[in-house]
DNA sequence: ACTTACGGTTAGTAAAAACTAACCAAATAA
DNA sequence: TTATTTGGTTAGTTTTTACTAACCGTAAGT
């Protein structure tokens, strides 16, 4: 498939939610877009912090931002928080048929 | 609800699933319970950092373990992997609605 | 009893991540 | 033009996290 040498999936994407702050961001986001300043009004870390983090979001294309005029507005990009929960749907399934037709025979 | 100092919630588990290492180990365990040697083995770690990747997931609940003698084996629990899902899930419909309903009206 | 296999815990270290402060650039307002 | 607002970037520090090595306990095998 030769994908580019880091083409974030949605395993990186879950690491990109790890973070609180970044959560808290995310959650923000799904309310409606925001600007950078209005994001960190509400929040106790610096401008700065924000956008960096706005960064990492955004590298994962869990976000996609759009200046007007000064401002910069970040907002969710539903299709990738679909791939992460899709990914782990798979697992989930994954989980519940392995331990459904093996049951107590670990490893065999 | 006065649930506990730090009951473990969904965005908990999404950072116990952040680290790469923890997600491998997941995935194995998706495929079926395993011993902590046996992780091992297939990861580049010591046993040492599998059996503290274990502790963390662990904590957040997404596996459980049971001794088989001198062994430990661990599972993943099905429902809480559910549970990150549906918090996804949940952010992703509450996004697309906010996206659909105030199109081009930042933060209004 | 001794030995081996297995795994949790601790101490200490190394690496990664998050944060603030300072600076710079671009767009708007005066 | 000059000042203000907004936000990205960098440098440097602090905090957190992951890791190995060494140790200890327990269960099973001999």
């Amino acid at each position: 498939m030769s994908r580019g040498p880091s083409m974030p999936e949605a395993a990186d994407r879950m690491a990109a939610l790890g973070d609180p702050v970044r959560r808290a961001i995310f959650e923000m986001l799904a309310e409606g877009p925001r600007s950078v300043g209005d994001i960190a009004g509400k929040l106790p870390v610096s401008r700065s912090a924000v956008s960096q983090h706005l960064r990492v979001l955004s590298d994962v294309g869990l976000v996609t931002h759009e200046s007007a005029g000064t401002r910069n507005v970040y907002r969710i990009e539903p299709a990738r928080v679909a791939e992460v929960r899709d990914y782990l749907d798979r697992l989930w399934q994954k989980a519940l048929f392995n331990l459904k037709s093996r049951i107590e025979k670990p490893h065999q």
